[in-house]
DNA sequence: TAGAAAGTGGGAAGAAGTGGGGAATAAGGG
DNA sequence: CCCTTATTCCCCACTTCTTCCCACTTTCTA
């Protein structure tokens, strides 16, 4: 279970260090997608394919299939950390997510979040407000 | 699993670099067949046995299943990637996937597709946004 | 305060992309 | 049937880029 919010900078080598707490989990691989609010997904080898399994035995039409597989698969990137803890973003993603210097890791839950430090902090504000108001619906059934 | 979006470049003589990261599966030869999609699709040998397997043992009618594999036999292409690791592709499936001299190699699970980059820009943003949707139907479920 | 752990940066070795040349094979015409 | 021409395939070489490794500095903790 991943939580925190932590800053980082990337180097000029498009290098960014991974917290210390979250290292463990992902001695065996990493895996990094696009998500769809302007971020990047970081998952573990399991939960990447718990994910895919999921999807596999939706029950799709093949042509959907394909097309779900070219989405999610041919956006994400497999690589690992290095000696260091350290993670290498490719310039496609970081393009996508529009990470600038600053990068915020999001722990939530089972996965982890990559945010341009800017974008998070709009991002974070608007998440909470929605957040309490939710919570708040569920408590008055 | 392959995943992962590689851009190269065909030289003069047709041949394109393989991702590195792909080649060793491919080390007993390569499978290159067109796609539905107006795009190559790329198997390991394994694979392909795999998917002319579950259609011989489908169900479907004699001859329905000998037009299949006219199709898909006669169409498809072996060959092996070279000692730089990389493959030389055929003059007719390079024209019926309109491959110019960029092209984009993605990676979707149990194969590998190749596009012409024009093409695959479109099709890409077009499958992202339709993933993200069924994807979120499914989660709500 | 000292030691360990983590962030940061740079350099070097190796891998990968790119291009070209030569030999072998296949095809077509004399 | 042979010779010429074109094409393909394999190997070699060069250059660029990535990745791995090492070292330094800072911060946190005991």
């Amino acid at each position: 279970m991943f939580l925190g919010e932590f800053e980082y900078r990337l180097d000029e080598k498009g290098r960014m260090p991974f917290p210390p707490k979250f290292r463990p989990y992902f001695k065996d691989g990493i895996i990094v997608a696009p998500s769809p609010e302007k971020c990047l997904s970081v998952y573990t080898i399991a939960e990447w394919k718990k994910m895919a399994d999921s999807l596999a035995s939706g029950g799709l039409s093949p042509s959907k299939l394909r097309k779900i597989n070219r989405a999610l698969f041919a956006t994400a990137f497999h690589t690992s950390l290095d000696g260091q803890g350290r993670v290498s973003l490719p310039p496609k993603l970081r393009e996508y997510a529009g990470l600038g210097e600053d990068i915020i890791v999001v722990g939530t839950n089972n996965m982890i979040e990559l945010w341009d430090k800017a974008a998070w902090e709009t991002e974070k504000s608007a998440d909470l407000a929605d957040a309490w108001q939710i919570i708040e619906s569920l408590e008055t059934h």
